[in-house]
Order: structure tokens, then C-alpha cells, then sequence
DNA sequence: CTGTAACGAGACACCCTGTCTTGTAAAGTC
DNA sequence: GACTTTACAAGACAGGGTGTCTCGTTACAG
């Protein structure tokens, strides 16, 4: 029902090489030093095997996040909603400190606004992410909330991405304790 | 004091044509189509003459914000708190809402990455606008918060860029009215 | 009138973009 | 094994932005 179609097969190798390049490159040089060009250099890989599969470098660095996103799911219920809770932000304000992961989701998004296509999948994938958060959050009850959840799950990734934007404040475990209170506290007394 | 230095005195029309410049092509063709060399040209100016005021296209959008800003500030205490932070927010959220407001302060944001000295500017800007809603926040009174003031403008201002980031959401009266309830539930009961 | 510095205009080398071309490599089909 | 088809690495190419530099001009002070 998948019948291989003729000619060369794509190079999984090529695939990774682009991938990993990509996030390096960024790793080392911010976001700005991604072009298609450093991509492919970095790769070992001709310019037209990048233009190929992906329209821009955006497209490049989102699947590279998907792949990142896709092994940091939400931890399995233990029972305790709230320990599940703290469970799930440390990981997650973990991750965002990894060193690439704020800058690339930050230029992403300073790329999607002008480019329609790139900023649905990016939609996606961060739609992916807030449900995560919500399916963490109703496990304290999906009523009896005094906000609507979703907006509970803008509040906190809210915070979460403001300060990492802005750089104005930590990311960690004082944040994780504040957002706990907060979330107690928008639970219907 | 002051003594005027010797030669021709900066051009105060090119300064304001510059800048206008700027936001416009912002606002039709979006960030990335704000190039050092479109604001000259679209200014009627030399490159040169941009060169010699701001080191980049984020220096001379921070300006231009800078004046937004500051023509938007706090109310004043009317005597009911909570109504002065209704206000507040309904202010910031029309404003966000102005075609190249976000854009601007996101491509910013993604620039400092690359550049610390942008970074810091709009550090200084961003801090200012926290200030005000903490100073909304504290007529409520400065004690007796389940989180601390600043956390609190993290968790508003973070929604309204998480959702003005993503476009998963609406920012407007209905956000309004949930930060009032979020807001009232972190006061001790 | 002279000195000084900003101004508009544009040349310059450099880099990235996105497309195109060339020759080669890897698969299925006959 | 020849043929077809597609991916591959390498690089040429025009177009456009960068940041610097050089013109000749303009505005203000002494």
C-alpha cells in the first residue's frame, strides 16, 4: 500500500547531518547565525538537498524541535496531582535552559510573522505543548477552575516564556513553588 | 553648561523621518522587511546619516517604541484599585493590538539574542512596563500577595505575549476580565 | 570667510538567498 | 547489464542587504 517510487532514496543521513548542524549552529552563534547556507556547509551537504525538503531554515529547526519536543512528554500519573504538576514544570523550565531551545522557539516565532505556513506548524507544535500542560493541570479536576484551563496553561507558560524573552528573571524552582500557589489558588476554594 | 559643539546640528527632521519610516515598513511587510537600507530610502536619507545615530535596525525600533511607551502610561488612582487595573490592561492590550506593536517588540526580542547591547536597551524598556503594572498591582496594596508583585506581572504580561506570540488566542476584554480573577484569588484571603 | 560636522547620494566588497546547472550515485525496471 | 528515475555534492549566478568609505553640499559658530 506504500509502494517505494523509482530513483534514488532520500539520504537519512543527509537528514540528520542538516538537523543537527542546524542546532548547532545555533548552539554556537544565536539564532541569526542559521542560514540555509551555514546549514548545508555545516552539514556536508549541498545547498539543494536542504532547499529540497524544507522551504526555509524555519522549517529545518522546527522539525529539529519536534523531534526535541516529541521525548519530553507528561509524566505518568503517580496519583498526586499536584507532585505531577511540580514534576512536569521542572522538566519543562529544564528544557527551556537548554541552551538552544528558547532561542530557536524565539526566532521561530520572529520568523512566523511573516511567513503564514511556517507560523501554522509552529501553532501546532506549541498547541501540542499547551495540551501537555492542560492534561497535567485536569488531573486536579477538569472543573472547578476559576479561570478557564487554557488560559491557566497561558498564565504559565506565559511567565515561563516572558522571562526567558526578557531575561529579567529565573526559570527554575522558585518558579516552579510560585506557579503551584498560583494554580492552588485559582482551584475553587 | 551645555555649549553647542562646533558644525552643522543633527537634523531633527531626518531623525523623525527615520524613525516613521521604520514603523511604517513594519507595519506593511513585517519585521524582516525592515532593512537599514529601506528605512534610508523610504526616509529620503542617506545610509550614512542612519549609521551615525543607531548601530542597527533594533536600535532605531527601540526608539521608536520608546516613544509608544511613553505615551502610555498609568492611570491615575481613581481610588478603586481594582478598576485602575481594568483600565490598565485594557489600555496595554489595545495597544499590543496595534499593527506593529507586537511584531516590533518580538523581532526586538529575537534580535538581543544576537546582540547584548539591544538586549540590555530593551531590558530597560521592558523593565519600565513592568513597573507600571506593579505599581497598578500594589494599589491593591504591596503586602499580603500568595506570590510576590513581580511574579504577578510575569504571569499577566506573559499571557498577553504568549498568546500575541502564538496568535492562539484572543487578547482582549475576556483576558481582561480572567486576569481580574486571577489577580483577586492571589490576594490573601 | 574659515572650521567643523551632518547631510544626501552612491560606490565598494562581503555575505546570504533561491534557482539553476553539472556530473555522479543509488535504487527499481526491463 | 542497460535504462530510467530521483537524490546527491558542488558550485555558478543575479538579486538584495550589510557596513564602510568617499564624494560634494549644507548648516551653524566664531
Amino acid at each position: 500500500m506504500n509502494p517505494k517510487p523509482p530513483g534514488r532514496p532520500r539520504s537519512d543521513a543527509a537528514r540528520r547531518a542538516i538537523l543537527d548542524a542546524a542546532v548547532a549552529l545555533c548552539v554556537d552563534g544565536g539564532y541569526a547565525n542559521v542560514t540555509i547556507k551555514a546549514i548545508a556547509d555545516a552539514a556536508g551537504v549541498g545547498r539543494q538537498t536542504v532547499y529540497r525538503w524544507w522551504p526555509t531554515r524555519g522549517a529545518v529547526l522546527l522539525e529539529a524541535m519536534g523531534e526535541v519536543g516529541a521525548a519530553h512528554g507528561a509524566p505518568p500519573p503517580s496519583g498526586d496531582p499536584v507532585a505531577d504538576l511540580r514534576v512536569f514544570l521542572e522538566a519543562t523550565f529544564r528544557l527551556a535552559h537548554k541552551a538552544p531551545v528558547a532561542d530557536i522557539l524565539l526566532g521561530l516565532t520572529s520568523d512566523a510573522f511573516a511567513d503564514e505556513q511556517l507560523a501554522a506548524r509552529l501553532r501546532g507544535y506549541i498547541a501540542e505543548r499547551r495540551a501537555l500542560l492542560a492534561e497535567v493541570l485536569e488531573r486536579q479536576g477538569a472543573d472547578g477552575w476559576r479561570v478557564p484551563v487554557p488560559t491557566v496553561v497561558d498564565l504559565v507558560f506565559g511567565a515561563m516564556w516572558y522571562r526567558l524573552m526578557n531575561q529579567h528573571g529565573p526559570v527554575g524552582p522558585e518558579l516552579t513553588e510560585q506557579v503551584l500557589v498560583v494554580v492552588a489558588a485559582l482551584r475553587q476554594a
